[in-house]
Order: structure tokens, then sequence, then C-alpha cells
DNA sequence: CGCCAAACGGTCCGCTGGTCCACTTAACCC
DNA sequence: GGGTTAAGTGGACCAGCGGACCGTTTGGCG
């Protein structure tokens, strides 16, 4: 038996007000019995069917996700597969960066909730790793795992707006500096003069 | 009267058991009843001398950052004033990073209790501040704002702990990483063709 | 030595994420 | 279509947290 109908009902529902909430409200106001609340079942449900709270949060973003990988796999270049190396690095930065300031609340409820929980999940390792394919492809002599660490970390919703809210860093200059971050030549990596 | 001798002889102790126990243990096992109950206190008297957990963090934490602080100002060259801008973005990077290391547990506990936490005390905004200082001095022409943000994400404790300790990656290859991430010439920041 | 404010500390509180278990209900089979 | 059954449900419950409260103790000073 896949799932009964009214456990389906139930998903949906949760998925939807979870959200909502989030999307609406101060990410630290919204709480497993809230969701639970507002979607009208016990907090056992939704636990139940998603194992805690990361749980639930990673579901929702996981259609996001879903989409993003595809447009990776079978969209049109240069995200999808075709076009310079260049312009693929820079297509993939600004889907990444779309996908975090559309989504920023929900990382950052992931992104409070376990230590590394930014970069453990597996969606992150996925991300993480294209990108450092992408890099090479730019920097064939960079420490380009290196360089992908700190543009994925540049990308983190709590960063961003940060930069943004606090700092009144605009969008669009963000976006340029990520931009101008992962265009740079790092030539030979051993030109640091630190001992 | 300036403060009563017990008070002075528990302020101590208890910053000494705090950073005896976030060294020694794991960050997420250290709580309030655990710190005043090693200090041989009530949990009342932590908070009173402290504030809260987070005002406990940071007064283990500023000597610390006065003694950095100091070598900042009035330090041998690179790091304290004189030398090349180069040398003494370098020296700074290196200065940096090992406070990081050193005190990674106690910065990480801070990261953790607040959002933004890490960026919006006033330490950090004098790292920053300097470190776009020592950028601009070496990349008069780019986002040195921008870029001394994403270098102290970079130094977040969070992100070396993980690159370190589940990445594998050597402190050494993230050490060489900071300084040519810093090293960089932006050259022209509108050099992006992302649309 | 005696006063008193400062310091103290154990109890209490509200809130959290998560567990438990008696009850409900959807789905399958006859 | 009705009975059986296991999945689903939800509210009471739990342990742990940071922090507040307030009666008691104690150090410093006249």
């Amino acid at each position: 038996m896949a799932e009964r109908a009214d456990a389906a009902r139930n998903r949906v529902t949760i998925l939807a007000v979870a959200e909502e909430l989030y999307q609406r409200h101060e990410p630290g106001s919204i709480t497993l019995a809230r969701i639970a609340e507002t979607a009208g079942v016990g907090k056992a449900t939704v636990l139940r069917r998603f194992g805690d709270l990361n749980g639930l949060v990673e579901a929702v973003l996981a259609p996001k996700v879903a989409a993003l990988r595809d447009a990776l796999r079978t969209g049109a270049p240069p995200l999808g597969p075709g076009g310079t190396p260049a312009a693929q690095l820079h297509a993939y930065l600004d889907a990444l960066f779309d996908f975090v300031l559309d989504n920023r609340v929900l990382i950052r409820a992931l992104e409070n909730r376990r230590p590394h929980a930014y970069y453990a999940n597996s969606a992150s390792q996925f991300w993480i790793d294209e990108l450092d394919r992408r890099l090479r492809a730019v920097h064939p002599a960079s420490d380009s795992k290196y360089l992908a660490y700190v543009v994925f970390t540049a990308l983190r919703a709590d960063v961003v707006e940060y930069l943004n809210a606090e700092q009144h860093l605009p969008i669009d200059r963000i976006r340029a500096g990520l931009h101008n971050l992962a265009a740079l030549d790092p030539g030979s990596p051993s030109s640091s003069p630190a001992g």
C-alpha cells in the first residue's frame, strides 16, 4: 500500500502550511506546534511524515531543488548542457543566486537547525560538486574545490540576507560580486608570501 | 564600590570554567546549568555577571580579541603598522586565521546562538573594516567591501571546521586558499557577462 | 561590631522538539 | 457492503533548555 488518502491529504496540507508560514512570518516564530495547529493536525502527524522539522523543511524545498537540477541536466544552454565554460559558470551562479533569493527563509531555517546542515545535505553536495566542475572548466590550475566552497559559502542565505538587509548592499551588487569572485583567474595557487 | 571580592572571584572562576568546558567538550553539551555547576555557583550568578550565555562567551573571547587588536595597532610590521600593502594584507589574514583556529569552538558557540551574531558584534565589524582597508590598499579598483565580507565569511569557524574535519582539507590548504582569494586582482568589477 | 546593599543560588517558569499510546479510519477482502 | 486490520492520528506527556524570581547570605564600611 503506497499512501493512504488521508495521509496524502495531510502531507499536502502540511507542506503548504509550512511554506506559507515560513514565507510570511519570522523564522524564529515558526514552531512545530504552530505548523501542526495551522495545518489542523497533531504534531505527531507532522513528525511521522517528515521525521523532524529539518525533514519537513527539506521536503518543502525538494521540488524546487529538483526543478533546478532538471534545468541543469536538460535545460537550455548555458545553464543546461552547452555553451562556453565561462557562460556555463555564470549562468549557474545566477541560477543558484536566484534560488537562494527565492528560498532564503527556508534555507535559513535549515542552516540554523544543525551544525553543517548547510553543506552536509545531499542537495548541497550536488550544488558544490557542480560548482567545482564549472569552476574547473574555467580555471583548470586553481584549487577549484576550495574556491567552490568559498563561493557556495558566499551564497549562504544568512550571508546574503545580512549583506542586503543589514549592510544595505543592493542585490545586484552582491550578484556582481559573486560573478566577479568566480571569474577571477587564480593563476598559480602558491603565490602567497605567507609563512 | 567597584566589585566585591566574592563577585570578582566568581567572575574569574566562571570565565575559566567556561573556557575550559568549551575547549574540552562538545559545544552542544555545554549548558548554562553545567557551567554554573562546574564553577560551583548558581545559574543566576552567571547571568547576573554576563547578561546571558552570549555575553559570557564574548567575555571569554574579549582578552584574545584585545590582544589581536593591540597587535594590529602597535605590533611589529607587517601585522602592525608598516610594510607593503600586500604584506600587511597577508599578515592580517594569517593572524585572523590563527585566531579562528585557536578559538573556533568559542566562535562557533557565538555563531550558533543568534542570527547574524557572527557579523553583528562590534569586534567582527572591526575585523571586517580592517580587512576592507587592507584589501583596498592592494586592490584599489575592486568592490573591496564585498570581498572583505566574502573573505571574512570564509573565515567563519564553522566553515573552516567543516572543510577541515568533514571534507578533509588540510589547514594549510585552507590557509593558502584564503591568501589566494585575497591576492587575486579583480580588475574591473563589471567584467561579468551575466544578465 | 553591626548594618545594608550587593551578591548569591536553588526553585520555578515558559517554551521547545520530540515521544507515546489509546483511538480512528481508510483500504482491502470476502 | 460489512468486517478486519494496519496505517494514520492527535493530544497528553516528557526532558531539556535559557532565563527570571526572590528569600537568604555575605562582604565592606562606618
